[in-house]
Formats: C-alpha cells, sequence, structure tokens
DNA sequence: CCACTTTCGCAACGCTGTTGCCAAAGTGCA
DNA sequence: TGCACTTTGGCAACAGCGTTGCGAAAGTGG
C-alpha cells in the first residue's frame, strides 16, 4: 500500500483526495516512462487499478490537456496498445538557483526538461533587499522570451533555512541574512508561488525525480556529463534522444527510462560539506526542515578546530586535507562520514558532488568507494557495498532541482 | 494530505483500501484517546471527514466489536457527545523478546497493555533448533493460560537481521544464528502470522506507538519509571489516571492523552549499542531494513580498535568509558554520536535505553543532553537544543515492542 | 414549559473504481 | 481472401465511498 499517516491531523481521506492521488500516481509514471511513453495496461499493471479505472484517469488527463496519445505498440496477436505520453508544455515552472556568486535561472517543462536559461553574477552579500530584486527580475525576464505561465518558482540557495515557512537563517558568511523571510518576499514582487529550499535538497530533489541516468546498479556511464540534454538551452523542447514512437526493443521488457531513485544521500562539497536525503523517493528534511547538516558531524573527538566553534568536524577535516592537496585523505575522510551515514540510515547510494568533488572526481569516488567497501566488509553483508557515483546534473542540477519543488509535487512526490 | 507513493508499483488506491485507511486512522485515534475516549465531533476534527462519514465507520467499527460507546461528556449547551473507545479485549498479539540471556514474551491487548507475561533464562547461544523450540513453548505457554485467539507473534532480538525476510544476520557473538529463517521457523512451529525486527527497532516502535507520557515538549517525569502500568500483569488493563468520563478541563482543548511521537532516536547501551529511528510516525529500516547501525558510527579517525575490525567506533569509545568507569566522558562519547545523528536527521528527540544508561541515568542524560545543547548554541537555534530523556517502558518496553510489530499495522502504522 | 443549541442518524446524492459486455484492431492459419 | 482468435479499450450498469439535507434526540437556560 501506499499510506502513511502523520499526526493525525488531517490526514482523513475523502474521494477528492483519492482522485488526485491517483491521477498523480498515473501523472508520475507518464512523466517516468519519458519520450517512449506507456500503454494504458501497463499504467493497470503498474498502479494496481483496473484497466477500467486508468482508462477514466487518463481521459481526465487527456481532456485536461496533460496527457496525449502517442503512436502504438506493435501487437502481441491482438489490438496494439495504443501508447499515452506527458504533454510536456502543459505546465512550466522556474528553478532559481542562488549561489554565492551567481544567480542561475531555468524554466523547465513538466518532464523537468529546461527549456530556458540565464546565468548572471550576483553577490550573495549584497543585500536582502537587492538579492531579491535582481533575482526577480532575472525571472521576469526568463519569462518575458518564453511566453508561457508558469506554475511558481522554486528557489534554492545555501542553508541552513526553514523550509516550511519560506524564512532563511545564518547563511554561513553573510549573517545578514538571517531571520530574511524569502519565500515571502519573493512571491510578493512575482505574485506566483515561491517554494524556498536548501541547494543540496533542490539537488537531491532533482536526481530523485529524474533519476538521470544514475541506475543503482550497473549501468551507467561511469562519466560525469549527466542529465538530459546537457546542451542547447534554446527554445526547441525536449532531449536530442530516439524521436519516433515505436522502439525496436520489442513490447513488454521493463527496460523503461531511468527509474526514479528511492534512497540516496547527495553529498555536496564545495565551499562548505552538506548532505540532501532522500528517503523513500521523497526528500528527507525532518520536524524542523533542518536535516542534512553533515558537515559538521564530529568524526575526530577534540580534532581541528572548525569554523562553527566545533572540534573535528568532518568540513574541517575535508577542507584542511583539500587545502593542503591531499586529495585521497579528503576523500578517506568523507568516506568515513558517508559510511556512518550509509549504516545509520541503510541507503540505497552515495552521490557526490560540488566544486571541490568536479576537479576530482576519480580520486572522491575511488576513496569514498574504498571505505564504504571496507566497512561492508567488516560487516559481512552478502551483496557487497553501496555503489558511490557522481551526481548528474553539473553546474545546473541545482537549479533544475529548484524547478521541481514545484512540479515534483504534481506526481505526488514531496510536501505530502 | 497523508500520501507518499513509494516506487509507484502497486501504490494506486481504491475504495476498499480507502475505507480501510480511513478506518484504521479513526482507530488509531480511539486507542491513542486511550480510557477517556473520544467523540465521534472530535474524531470528524481530527481527521478531516464529515461527522456524518465518522458515524458510518465507527458504526462499523462498534459492529465488528471493535469499539464501543462508554458514557457521554458534559454537554455546551445541547446534547452531550458520546464519547467512543476502542475495546481492547477484540484482539491480542504477542511480544517476544529473545535477549542473550533470557525471554520474555507478553501477551497485548489491541491497546498494547500487557495482559500476560512470562520470563525465563535462555542461552541466545544453545543453536537455532533449541532457542526455537523453547521460544514457540514459552509462547504456548502464554497463551494457554489466556485462552484468546491472537493475531500473531512479533519476535525481537539483537540484529543485524532482515526483517523484510524475516532471516537473521551474524548476530553479535552468536555466529551460528547467520542466515537462520526465523520467521518461516517460528512461524512454521506456531501456525499463526510472524514478524521479526531488531530489539532497537522494537523498543523504538512501542515508544512511538504508546508515547508512554514523554512529551516531546515540557511536562513528563523527570524520572525513569515510564510505560503506562509498570506494575500488575494481571487482567485489568489501563493506566491508573482519571477514571470518569467527564474531565474537568472543559470540551475543547487538545490536552488529550500521550500524542505518539513523530520523529526520535532510541539510543540502546547494553552489551552493545545500537539505535531504533523513528521518522514521520514509523520507525526507519532502510532499503535493506539494517538501519540503525549507530554503534560503528566512527568519531574519532583512527582511533582504539573495535571488536567490528575497524577503528575508532563509538561503540567501543563508549564502552571502553564504561568499563574504565568514566560515566561522564561515555555520555560525551554518546553525546557526540547523537548530536550527529540529530543533526543529520533533525528530530525532535533522544531516548536512551539499555541496562548500562539504566545503571547511570542520570549522568547519561545530562551528559548527552549537554552535547547537543552545546551543539545547538553554535548552531544559533532559537529553539533550543533537542531534549534528552530516558527511555520508558524499562525492561519489558522490548516485548512490549515486539507485540506492536502486528498490532501497529492494524492503526496504520507500519509496513505501509 | 418553551426556545435554543448541539449531537447524530436516516435518506438521497455525487462520485469513485469495478464489473459485464461489446466494438475495434490487430495476428495467424486455411 | 476469409475466418477464427487474441488483445485492447470504451460504454453502461453497479456497489460502495464520503457528502449533503434534514429531522429526531437530548441536553441547557430563561
Amino acid at each position: 500500500m501506499a499510506y502513511v499517516n502523520r499526526t493525525n491531523a488531517e490526514s482523513g481521506v475523502n474521494l477528492l483526495a483519492l482522485r488526485s492521488h491517483n491521477a498523480a500516481l498515473v501523472l508520475d509514471l507518464l512523466r517516468t516512462a519519458g519520450e517512449g511513453g506507456i500503454s494504458r495496461l501497463e499504467l493497470a499493471e503498474r498502479t494496481g487499478l483496473t484497466p477500467q479505472a486508468v482508462s477514466k484517469i487518463t481521459a481526465r488527463l487527456r481532456a485536461d490537456g496533460l496527457a496525449a496519445e502517442a503512436g502504438r505498440r506493435a501487437s502481441t496477436g491482438g489490438k496494439p496498445r495504443t501508447v499515452l505520453r506527458l504533454v510536456p508544455e502543459a505546465g512550466h515552472a522556474v528553478g532559481l538557483h542562488l549561489d554565492r556568486d551567481e544567480v542561475t535561472v531555468v524554466l523547465c517543462d513538466l518532464t523537468g526538461a529546461v527549456v530556458a536559461e540565464r546565468r548572471v553574477p550576483l553577490d550573495l552579500g549584497a543585500g536582502a533587499e537587492a538579492v531579491v530584486e535582481s533575482a526577480a527580475g532575472e525571472v521576469e525576464a526568463l519569462l518575458a522570451g518564453a511566453g508561457v505561465s508558469v506554475l511558481g518558482v522554486g528557489v534554492a540557495l545555501p542553508g541552513p533555512l526553514d523550509h516550511a515557512r519560506g524564512v532563511l537563517h545564518r547563511v554561513t558568511g553573510f549573517p545578514e541574512w538571517d531571520g530574511f523571510p524569502l519565500r515571502d518576499a519573493l512571491a510578493g514582487r512575482l505574485g506566483v508561488p515561491v517554494v524556498v529550499d536548501k541547494d543540496t535538497n533542490a539537488a537531491a530533489l532533482g536526481i530523485a525525480v529524474v533519476g538521470s541516468g544514475v541506475g543503482a546498479l550497473g549501468g551507467g556511464a561511469s562519466g560525469s556529463s549527466g542529465s538530459a540534454g546537457a546542451s542547447d538551452p534554446s527554445g526547441s523542447a525536449g532531449p536530442a534522444g530516439s524521436s519516433g514512437a515505436s522502439d525496436p526493443s520489442g513490447s513488454s521488457g521493463f527496460s523503461g527510462p531511468s527509474s526514479p531513485l528511492e534512497s540516496f544521500a547527495y553529498l555536496h562539497l564545495g565551499t562548505g560539506l552538506g548532505a540532501g536525503l532522500v528517503i523513500g523517493g521523497g526528500v528527507h528534511r525532518g520536524a524542523r526542515t533542518g536535516a542534512g547538516e553533515f558537515g559538521h558531524q564530529v568524526i575526530q573527538l577534540d580534532g581541528p578546530p572548525c569554523g562553527c566553534g566545533n572540534r573535528g568536524c568532518i568540513e574541517a577535516l575535508c577542507l584542511a586535507a583539500v587545502d593542503r592537496g591531499a586529495v585521497a585523505e579528503a576523500a578517506r575522510v568523507l568516506g568515513v562520514g558517508a559510511a556512518n551515514l550509509v549504516g545509520l540510515l541503510d541507503i540505497d547510494l552515495v552521490l557526490l558532488g560540488g566544486r571541490t568533488v568536479a576537479a576530482h572526481e576519480e580520486a572522491f569516488v575511488r576513496g569514498v568507494g574504498a571505505v564504504l567497501e571496507e566497512r561492508a566488509r567488516l560487516e559481512g553483508v552478502d551483496d557487497g557495498a553501496i555503489p558511490v557515483r557522481v551526481a548528474p546534473g553539473g553546474a545546473r542540477g541545482v537549479a533544475e532541482g529548484a524547478a521541481q519543488l514545484l512540479l515534483a509535487p504534481l506526481f505526488g512526490r514531496g510536501e505530502d
């Protein structure tokens, strides 16, 4: 089943909620299926609903313009299955990535594909009003060129912050942001819904939803290029891949496009060290939406001092090793933290990202992986160690994930 | 809302599922309300359903013998609300706690109250067949005296193990258990459903469901006595508190009985060191149901060797400190691990349990709390540090939690 | 004693997914 | 070419869900 009841407050379900849940479920399967599409009967099998129910639901989705028929599969002895696909242009969302020194804005369609993009330098320390004004200007400029209305704007920036209220805490290095109601300020300025989250959470969400070629097991490119359509931020929507409807791989076969990831940790090593946790397909934010404080995990009792005032934080150890050129040591330290996390949460996968990792991808993947393998060996786990990979998405991944802050709920992911 | 969709496999919802979900929700509220009961209108408010829907649902529950009317509240100017309560005797489950040197078996009613109990010495190293036979014998003896049929048997024992398949891994110190299909063995022997889980998870589940007086904020006894009815394993169910139906505190007021806990970590310090994690009201077990590996978290790079073969594990450091009588140091070490965990997951509460903690309750609560307070101070969190408490339930808590492995699903908690 | 408030069930209703049935659209063999 | 067969998928009737409308029941207060 698919229920989880929270505080018992307002978790009763009526028929309207049931309908939107099932519709979101179908929509999510359509999205996951991608260009290839998916037939009604497959939808029925995957959801557990009857074919008739799926027919009704997809009829509604088609009437709403969210889904469309896209060719048919090869027959297996009877009437061939009609393939349905998501209509990407049926909705758009803006993803806004406020980094320390630049701002990236992307416009994404329903599939999460980037339709337009802007990137300009921006000093996050220039003051709240100025930054909000600049960011809003970039969003407006992006939308003016596209001529579409959007569901809202997702904003990702370095934490810590309060996701539920959209209020910033003390952004490391920019104390003037403390307590600033970024969500309400931007929403008031732009007149559309705004959601704010940590950059690590946005990146993790983007990966969780798109699952960009990161198979949890085997497969996948060992390289780094990553997400679909890494080029052309122009108008022509959709990735460059196969354009036709009939694939030669036959009919059944569950070799479908990259399936979303269930549970993983995205570790971001850049100016600082943070984590985005995905558990059960959704971002885990915790009681006060402050989860993911990975960098100030202590892994060396009474170790060297950290900027946070504590001693032996993994961030301090890791950055210090990087600074003195000891990448292997930095990777080992990161691996210890990752292993602690994996042991505690039992996740499927560890993904590494951030500028520092990007500069030494192989060394970090190998170093972190070695620690996890050693830990798995000691525990005598049968099925081997948790895989370690470089996170897909690259520099634009955070902005894409920010757009998913608004897109994901349409597909039943997030918030709940 | 209350939906979370997992892998998209079989998570479509039909009307039957909807009904059982809402029924479970109401049942859970009835259970939480305890002896005092709860009125139909309160159920409607808390679930978000209309009063009519609640009337229909409660009518079904009453017809099934699961709920009953229990007096009425004081009038507020009109017809007084009829109070409903759970019928505890409508179902029972057995909780079996296999510890290293003894076995505890409890029979619990629907509310989780212990109706009967047995405890005998047992060597966990005596071999799988012998232990299964002994345990099964104890269960049968317990049931013979009670004369009730049970939903099943929940088994809790030291991990690691595979909860989903009910197969043990290498129980520390008892290598002969590796790979033993305990669930199927016991289920075959007893002829009732069996669920197996780690002792820490069972304890955490018991606390999560019963929420025994452990308010997340303030309140509560600072002492240790703990769970409801720590005495009399006889027949008289329920806590000793207010027995009447009309409470003088008026009508509305959400001062209801101990509400279940949303998210916390149960840290168990005994022969080893482990954790049970509760996130979103349910036990978090992870992808391979191995989550909670807290003890072999490394918090001292290249520290002293641990029995697991690694170095600097928190378990080794903590136990070594205890062995040399440095309880304060052990508490500090434990606190560092707890703070790492709290930062990573952003949970509401830390609960401490296990024999070692029980021997020095105040020192551990104070020591762990101090580390968390210091960490919160450094982060500049407004609303103070996460509270630290001694886990309720005492020695019998694990067995009670084991029974909840079967009871909790009735109330929409667990598995999902 | 009556007006008023509040609770709560019966009946009708709208909407959900399901079942029964049949047309449509292919394949495969004669 | 024609017919039997398989498979897809929509139409219609249906059972069952929570909701709405309404009235009886059961109190309080003047």
